[in-house]
DNA sequence: TATTGTTATACTCTATAACTATA
DNA sequence: TATAGTTATAGAGTATAACAATA
């Protein structure tokens, strides 16, 4: 595990996969954190979030939009369905697919946990001075489509 | 899982969680590949730089200085002793103590893998101009050190 | 034949508890 | 009583293959 530790800065400060796995779990933490009264993760709420777009879009549509593989968005459904936030229906058109669509439960939850997720990540960022915060961001996207550029 | 998609940039990129955890899993991947040749991976590779200091360590201490278990260091130095890159010695002072050494064979590993690693960091690091890539590394570890601070 | 949703399985990571030997 | 090392176990998360229904 990566657990933390009462020394001051560690050695491994200048290696990247370090930072970048701390930083990711540390937010991970405090993302949950927020989440939790809202009942949903963050997965959950990047799912309610896609959905609230104009089209109607089946699983796999949604799938593809959070870079999630068919076999996991199964499960998240479930558990969205199983909370009253989204449902399924068949398509009518094409009845291997699976429309999924929030319910008025799920766009109230959308809302108020996304308000949550924007404060967790300002506060996450308060040490940064927003100009840097903003170049963390912008770096990141860099480097994350670069990913998908070289596909 | 978090897939490659061959889509053009998603609808998540602003999301700190989602461009956090693709980058980090992204590096994670660079990395282990980098890494392969050299019959260790980061986590290895890590223990190995911090053995090349000074002091001899114990596991414990070893495991302090990477924010790491006790549990989980048990198997790691297990790997890197069956690869004869470490020897575990018993400490004559205190005989609860597990001493870890690196062996010759270790030290050259060390080298050639941390070369192998920083050419690795800088190539995945290469879509970014020089000073965004040093902000983003100096951001990184501000959120970071946020954390310890906060313990 | 290919695609969508689904299920099952396996494998990795990590968290926790408990045991041993030493102090 | 506490600490270092170890082992075992359980829980996430994820990757893969296979199946049924549909196109």
């Amino acid at each position: 595990m990566v657990s933390d530790r009462g020394e001051g800065s560690g050695p491994q400060e200048h290696r990247l996969g370090y930072l970048l796995k701390r930083a990711q779990t540390r937010f991970a933490r405090v993302s949950a954190e927020a989440l939790a009264p809202y009942g949903v993760d963050g997965h959950e709420l990047a799912i309610l979030a896609v959905l609230a777009g104009d089209e109607t879009l089946s699983q796999i549509e949604v799938a593809g939009r959070l870079g999630v593989d068919r076999t996991t968005m199964v499960a998240l459904v479930d558990g969205l369905e199983d909370h009253g936030l989204v449902v399924r229906r068949r398509s009518p058109r094409d009845r291997r697919r699976n429309l999924v669509e929030l319910t008025p439960a799920g766009r109230d939850c959308l809302e108020q946990a996304e308000r949550a997720r924007r404060i967790a990540e300002s506060r996450f960022l308060a040490p940064l001075d927003e100009q840097t915060a903003a170049a963390l961001l912008r770096a990141l996207r860099t480097l994350v489509a670069e990913e998908t550029a070289q596909k």
